[in-house]
This record gives structure tokens, C-alpha cells and sequence, in this order.
DNA sequence: CTGTGGCCGGTC
DNA sequence: ACCGGCCACAGG
């Protein structure tokens, strides 16, 4: 019946508007009249190529005169449920981000695939030389010579700068190139095999006969014995087994063919364990009584679960899980870096088996969109994953659990939407009446204010399981050991430690904070330092190969000889990277079995999960690394745990400097002690009475936030206020300082117009801490109001005023994480 | 006149 | 984001 003709559609795109678009018959008809295609897929002709976008609404009437079609309906069924899709609304609005860039980081990126250009030249060499061609052109001709085809991004990075359109134009016009549109992947191929089944159990007689006259088909039915199924590469013959001897026993009716769909999954090395049913503490069984009797309730609650380091917050998160399941619902778990935490994976496979999945940013386009079809298919009960899995469409979901809460991995910074999981979560589960389990040793001062104020139900688990102690830490004041003459890297307890520890053969974790712990290289005759020309920020230093490198445009120099400033020779290395600390271990424990952990040897995809593996088998004596082996990791082997240098970044001109630094100590001193033989931390220190430091070394949570969270009031940061932060850059230096100063105008003007704003604080406009990196020069402003809705208010009246000047950006970063 | 690069604004 | 169109300027 009247079924509406028109469809608004989002693109993916950093664009606020939505595109109205015809649906043509032939699509109209192929659909129940009663159906909508609010939350479908669609391809549209959007300027001059083809964008995969989202049907939001329907209409009857077009908005206006000329409307191009629809090209291609791309799914059977909606891609997000209705709580999914008001999610989407809520976070561009609250992230003050377009729709387009939210579907953009909320779906794996072929699922809004768009059309590609490609290029093909009809000339050969000798045809290019004669012919009259202005520059651009002949280069062209040049990149595309006997190649099949080239993309146009190709071409573009090639040209670099140059404009190319108009030579493209050109060149297709004179018919010397062919262009090809290649429309977007609408359908990922899906994995194929056969999978061979016995259909029922074989007569003597039968088999007698197959054994005489075909032995190849005789040989099959044999292993099908053992195991009544098999796909087409599992079984063992010698060489492939050829489809027709299948199909001849299949003629026979003897075994059954068919073909399977293969699930591409990143971490099927990982299979499930038998485990011994663990008996809960008398902790863990209140707590998961109380989590159950609000699971019961069916409405929405957030849950800080505050469970020490070693007090089993992952036992509590199976159990809550158990009970979810048990309502025909199911759960995200989301955790700060999948690659970190194989063993959390492991656990859940433990207890849940193939009705998990896995779901992060380093899988492959396939092992994704296998993925993702499954857990809305309702394969999976459970959906264990990084940031973007709290976006996972699981049809009925009833609990998220986020594991390390206060982990800032949580908050994408970018691309937009800058988004933090931890608020999405909560806002799905409010949309979805659902629960959600934050769990932390070391809440962030934010989430512990919340439960404070009985907004969120606090839970806590006090003691270690097994009634284990928390291990003790000892501060060594590097002043002192200076001030003694032991001018060194590692103290003299932490030596002396190291060394026992080796001999009795226990392992040892230890901590390089790496921010600002680089290395890098000064002239020691007239302090001139190597600078990034692109970045502004000093090369660091890496010895193993010799080079120097920035570490945020990733551009590599070789190490100077002569300072170029004086003509001196004096260029020395200033800073202690991690790289240093390995060498000066090789000096002191010439034999010592170690690795280091860092980004530099954590690249390939799974060099993470064999780098623990070595360690969790004893392989390796001493494991080196920054903030990434503070994670989540449970070795019960590990009796020492040092901290080279635990001050370093104490003094970021940051508020939550210090918050991070007592979350680090307190996780980093929390790996040690889970076993029989119990353990100790050493932490070396310039600053050994900050109170970050002291709280981290007595274990004192709650003092550390009673400190801190005075602090936050008095200075009137988070939690007493929120913050939005406005950074415009560009690689024209002035042209950005004057887009700064017109939007902090226009921010003050509004502010002045509206009494209501007048209490809201704006910051600046100054040049970024960071103030250009890759090429790009960076200015900001911060903007603080107590009242997270007004302060939106501000921003978004002055933004709609605001014209961004030509090559310039802008970022818009709600609650920042981050301000450098 | 053409080629090129900077700038602006539209994309249903 | 990406592209087409407009304009100004250089070079013949």
C-alpha cells in the first residue's frame, strides 16, 4: 500500500546533513509493502562515486527537485537494532561528531566500502615520447605504462601536491586512458569447504565390497569411523583428496557432502581447557549474589566492581555472564588491548567454549565480517573485545562488563568519534535496560566519585584469593643513591634483587614508564638537541640498529657525526630508553635470559601472545617493557617486580598525571605475589614522598582518592567540571593561529549573549603542547563548565557559527583524555 | 592560449 | 572526504 518512496540516508562522511534518494521500483517491488529499510545498508551515487550508506528514515514526499536513486538494498535485514541506532544519535550528539563519522567507527570499515577509481593507459612507450603533454600528464602516462590497472589514491600519492583531476580529465578526453569505477564489495566471499558426514553406519557387507573393488573410498570411510565428521582438508590421506572419490561414495548414499561455511577466527590457537571448578571466596559469593539479584530485576544499573589486584574480578565477570545467559541474553566484555590479554581470552574459552568471540581492530577484513555476521545471527553468547566491540550487534544483550575500567585506551582520540567506551557502554545498557560491570583495582577518580555519590552500586573485593598478601613494595630514593656516588641505572637493592632472584631461578618483571623516557641525542658543547623539522619534537634515539627517529611522523635520520650547530664532535645520548636499560642488563647478567616488550618488537600480529607464551613457559628469566606489561598479566612464577623511574611523567603539565602514575605503580606491583612463592616490588624514585608514589607502595586506594579527588575539587577539574577541547590545525602556521582567535571570539561572544554560559571557563586560545606535528601547527582551546549540557550548549552555537578556514581542521575532543 | 596551484563550496 | 569549478598567475 502506500509505501513511502523516499529514503534519508547517512554517508559516511564528516558531513551533518542526510541525502534524500528515489528508490526505484524495481527495488520498491522486490520488498513486502509493509517492510521498512530504516537501519538498512544501501549504495547510492553520491557526487561523482558510489558510497555504501545508512537508511535513517522514510518519507512520502522529496525534500527536493532533482533526486538521484538508489543503486543497491545491501542487506536482508537492519544492520542495527533500534537501541543500537539511538546510540549512534546520542553519541553525535554528545561527541558533537556527524552521524556519518559515528557509523564510521562503530562498523567494521567493508561494510561501508565505497567505489574505487582505477586508471589504464592505450599508449605504449614510444607513443608517450612523441606525443605533446604538459608535465602532469606525461607523468602520469609514466606511473600507468604497462601496468594493468592503478588506483587513483596511487597516482595521488605519487603526484603528491600536484593537482591531477584536471590532467586525468584531459587525458581521458584525448581517449589516451581508460577509466574504471569499481563499485564497492557489497558481499564479503565466505570461507567454502566440504564437510563429509557419514550417513549411517555401514554393513559388513557393504564395506567388504567398497574394501575390494574401490580401496580410496574404503580408506575414508575408515577415518570417517573414528570421527563421524571431517571437512575436505582434515583428513589425513597423503595426498589431497581428490572431490570425485567423495562424490562417488556420496552417489553411493553412503556418506553425506556438503558445503560449509568456515569461520575465519583470529584466535583459534586458543582451545578451550579442562579447569577445575573454582570455589568462590566468601567475597565473591556476596558479590555475585548481589549482581544476580540486579541481573534479576532486568533494569539497567551500573556496577563498580573495586577488586584489588589478584582478588579474582575475572571469576566474579564468568559468574555474572553465567547468570545473563541463563536469561537467553548475552554480553560484551571489553578490555583495554585484546593482543595483551590472551590469558583473559583463554579463561572465557575455559568456561564458555565456541560460544565466544573475539572482536578488535587487528583482525583481518574477513575474521571481521565473520564475526560481526555471527554475533548478530545470535552464534554468540559472549563478544569479548577492545574499544569498537561495545558497538557488537548481539540481538538481545543483557551485561557489558568493562575489565580495567580506568585504562585510557577506552577513549579513541582519533579519528572522531572521540568516543570512551566506558560512557557508550553505559548508555547502551541504559538504552537496553541492561548491566554494566566496571571493574578496576584502580578506579579512575571519575567512576569511584560516581559510586560515591550512589549513582553507580559499589562492589568491592578487599582481599587477594587464597587470603594472599599484596606484595611488598620498598621505595629507593635515587637522591640518595647519588648523593652516596652510586651514580647508576639500577640501585644497589635493585641489583642485589635482580640477582637473587636469577639464582633461585624466579622470574622478574620490569617497568620502563616509557613517556618521556626516550632517549635522545645533545651536543655536550653547545646543548643543541636533533628536532623532528616536521614535528617539533626531539628524535629519539635507538641504538639496535644506530638511527635516530620521531616517534609521532615515524621519519628517521642516521645519527649525525659533527653537531651542526658548532662543528663539535661531543654529540652524546642524553635519557635512558628501554633499548639502554637492555644493554646495561646484558653488562651486569651477562647470561641472562630476557626479552623486551615494547612497541618496537610487538609490531606483528601476534608477536605479543608468543612473547608471553616464552615467558609463561620459562623461557625467558626477565621480562622488560613499558605500560604494556603492567596489563592484566597473571604469571605466578614472577617474585620481583622494579620500577626503573617511577616519577617520569609526574610533572606533565596534565591533571590526571599523577592519577596515571598511581594506577601504573599499583597494576605493575599487583603482578607479582599470585603465586606460592609470593613476591616483592621495588620502586626507584626521584620523588619519593609524592603521594602518587607512597599510596601506590602502601596499597592505599582509598587515600590516594581522598587526596586527589580534593585536588579535583579545589582546582575544579573532572569529576566537578567537564571539559571540551577545540584544536584547529594546519599546515599554514598563521592561517590556523587565526582560525583559533575567531573561534574563541565567537565562543566569548556567545558566552556574553547567554547568561546562563557566563560560569563556563574558556582556555586559552594558546598553541598545543605539542605544537606541530607533521607539519601541521596546532592551537587550542579548552573549555570548562560545570554542566556537561550547557557547556555542549557553547560549543555547539559557537561551532555553527564558526567557518573553518581552508586547510585548516578542526578536532572537537569531549571529555579529553589527552590535551598534547 | 595552456598548464598549474590556491581557494571555495557542494555532495540528495 | 573528495571533487569540480573558478580565478590568478606564469610562460610562450
Amino acid at each position: 500500500m502506500n509505501k513511502n518512496k523516499y529514503v534519508s540516508v547517512i554517508v559516511p562522511l564528516a558531513l551533518h546533513n542526510t541525502y534524500q534518494y528515489l528508490i526505484p521500483d524495481t527495488i520498491l517491488e522486490s520488498f513486502p509493502s509493509s517492510a521498512s529499510l530504516i537501519g538498512y545498508r544501501v549504495l547510492v551515487p553520491f557526487g561523482n562515486r558510489i558510497l555504501t550508506a545508512l537508511v535513517v528514515s522514510e518519507e512520502d514526499t522529496p525534500k527536493v527537485e532533482k533526486l538521484k536513486e538508489i543503486l543497491e538494498v545491501l542487506d536482508t535485514k537492519p544492520l542495527f537494532n533500534e537501541p543500537i541506532q539511538k546510540l549512534i544519535r546520542w553519541m553525535s550528539d554528545y561527541y558533537l561528531c556527524t552521524l556519518g563519522e559515528v557509523i564510521r567507527g562503530a562498523l567494521p570499515p567493508i561494510l561501508l566500502a565505497s567505489s574505487k577509481c582505477y586508471f589504464k593507459s592505450n599508449l605504449t612507450n614510444e607513443e608517450i615520447e612523441k606525443l605533446k603533454l604538459s608535465k602532469n600528464e606525461r607523468a602520469i602516462l609514466n606511473i600507468l605504462e604497462g601496468k594493468k590497472q592503478i588506483s587513483l589514491s596511487y597516482i595521488k600519492q605519487q603526484l603528491k601536491e600536484s593537482s591531477v583531476y584536471t590532467s586525468l580529465k584531459k587525458l581521458e578526453e584525448k581517449n589516451y586512458i581508460i577509466k574504471k569505477i569499481v563499485l564497492p564489495k557489497s558481499k564479503i566471499k565466505k570461507k567454502l569447504t566440504w564437510q563429509i558426514s557419514l550417513t549411517d553406519n555401514i554393513t559388513d557387507d557393504e564395506e567388504d565390497k567398497l574394501r575390494k573393488r574401490s580401496p580410496k573410498q574404503y580408506e575414508i570411510i575408515r577415518q570417517l569411523a573414528y570421527n563421524k565428521k571431517y571437512t575436505i582438508d582434515e583428513l589425513s590421506s597423503s595426498s589431497k583428496t581428490p572431490l570425485t572419490i567423495l562424490k562417488g561414495l556420496a552417489k553411493k548414499e553412503l556418506i553425506k557432502l556438503e558445503k560449509i561455511q568456515i569461520i575465519r577466527s583470529a584466535y583459534q590457537q586458543i582451545t578451550p581447557q579442562k579447569i577445575k571448578e573454582l570455589i568462590p571466596t566468601k567475597e565473591q559469593t556476596k558479590i555475585i549474589k548481589k549482581i544476580g539479584n540486579l541481573i534479576q530485576s532486568e533494569t539497567f544499573h551500573t556496577i563498580l566492581l573495586y577488586g584489588i589486584t589478584g582478588s579474582g574480578k575475572t571469576y566474579v565477570y564468568i559468574q555474572a555472564i553465567k547468570e545473563i545467559i541463563k536469561q537467553n541474553k548475552q554480553a560484551i566484555v571489553l578490555v583495554p588491548e585484546i593482543a595483551l590479554t590472551p590469558q583473559t581470552v583463554q579463561r572465557f574459552r575455559n568456561y564458555f567454549g565456541e560460544r565466544i568471540t573475539v572482536l578488535h581492530s587487528r583482525l583481518s577484513d574477513g575474521e571481521r565480517f565473520d564475526a560481526w555476521e555471527g554475533i548478530k545471527k545470535g552464534d554468540y553468547d559472549i563478544v569479548i573485545g577492545a574499544r569498537s566491540a561495545v558497538f557488537a550487534p548481539l540481538p538481545n544483550l543483557g551485561l557489558i562488563v568493562l575489565d580495567e575500567e580506568h585504562e585510557n585506551s577506552y577513549k579513541q582520540s582519533n579519528p572522531a568519534p572521540r568516543y570512551n567506551a566506558r560512557e557508550v557502554a553505559i548508555m547502551r545498557a541504559k538504552y537496553t535496560n541492561s548491566m554494566v560491570i566496571l571493574g578496576s583495582a584502580t578506579p579512575t577518580l571519575e567512576t569511584y566519585y560516581n559510586s560515591k555519590i550512589q549513582k553507580f552500586v559499589y562492589t568491592t573485593l578487599p582481599k587477594r584469593i587464597e587470603e594472599r598478601p599484596l606484595p611488598p613494595v620498598t621505595i629507593v630514593d635515587m637522591k640518595k643513591e647519588i648523593e652516596e656516588n652510586h651514580w647508576h641505572l639500577f640501585s644497589r637493592l635493585l641489583h642485589n634483587k635482580i640477582q637473587e632472584c636469577l639464582a633461585k631461578d624466579e622470574q622478574i618483571l620490569l617497568l620502563i614508564n616509557r613517556r618521556g623516557y626516550s632517549a635522545f641525542l645533545q651536543c655536550f658543547e653547545c646543548g643543541w638537541i636533533p628536532i623532528c623539522p616536521n614535528c617539533d619534537v626531539s628524535f629519539t634515539l635507538h641504538y639496535h640498529p644506530r638511527y635516530l627517529k620521531c616517534h609521532y611522523c615515524d621519519m628517521t635520520i642516521p645519527i649525525p657525526n659533527t653537531c651542526p650547530e658548532c662543528k663539535g664532535y661531543k654529540l652524546k645520548a642524553r635519557g635512558k630508553g628501554t633499548q639502554k636499560v637492555e644493554d646495561e642488563l646484558i653488562k651486569l647478567f651477562p647470561s641472562i635470559k630476557m626479552a623486551r616488550m615494547d612497541l618496537d618488537t610487538t609490531r606483528g600480529k601476534e608477536a605479543h601472545y608468543h612473547l608471553l607464551k616464552q615467558f609463561e613457559t620459562a623461557q625467558i628469566d626477565l621480562l622488560l617493557g613499558t605500560q604494556m606489561i603492567a596489563k592484566g598479566l597473571d604469571f605466578p612464577n614472577v617474585t620481583l617486580v622494579g620500577v626503573v623511574a617511577a616519577d617520569i611523567g609526574l610533572s606533565l603539565p596534565d591533571f590526571r598525571a599523577s592519577e596515571r602514575i598511581f594506577q601504573l605503580l599499583t597494576q605493575v606491583a599487583g603482578r607479582t605475589g599470585r603465586g606460592e612463592l609470593g613476591g616483592e616490588v621495588i620502586i626507584q624514585t626521584f620523588r619519593p614522598e609524592h603521594y602518587s608514589i607512597t599510596n601506590a607502595c602502601n596499597h592505599d586506594y582509598e587515600s590516594f582518592y581522598e587526596q586527589s579527588i580534593r585536588e579535583r575539587n579545589e582546582l575544579s577539574y573532572p569529576p566537578f567540571s567537564r571539559l571540551i577541547r577545540l584544536l584547529i590545525k594546519g599546515k599554514n602556521e598563521k592561517r590556523a593561529n587565526n582560525a583559533i582567535e575567531q573561534l574563541a571570539k565567537i565562543l566569548k561572544e556567545i558566552r556574553e549573549k547567554e547568561k546562563f554560559l557566563s560560569f563556563m571557563q574558556i582556555l586559552g586560545p594558546a598553541p598545543a603542547p605539542l605544537t606541530k606535528i607533521k607539519e601541521q601547527y596546532r592551537f587550542h582551546i579548552i573549555i570548562k563548565g560545570k554542566q556537561s549540557n550547557e557547556l555542549h550548549k557553547l560549543v555547539r552555537k559557537s561551532l555553527y557559527q564558526f567557518k573553518l578556514p581552508y586547510l585548516t581542521y578542526l578536532n572537537v575532543d569531549v571529555d579529553p583524555q589527552s590535551m598534547l
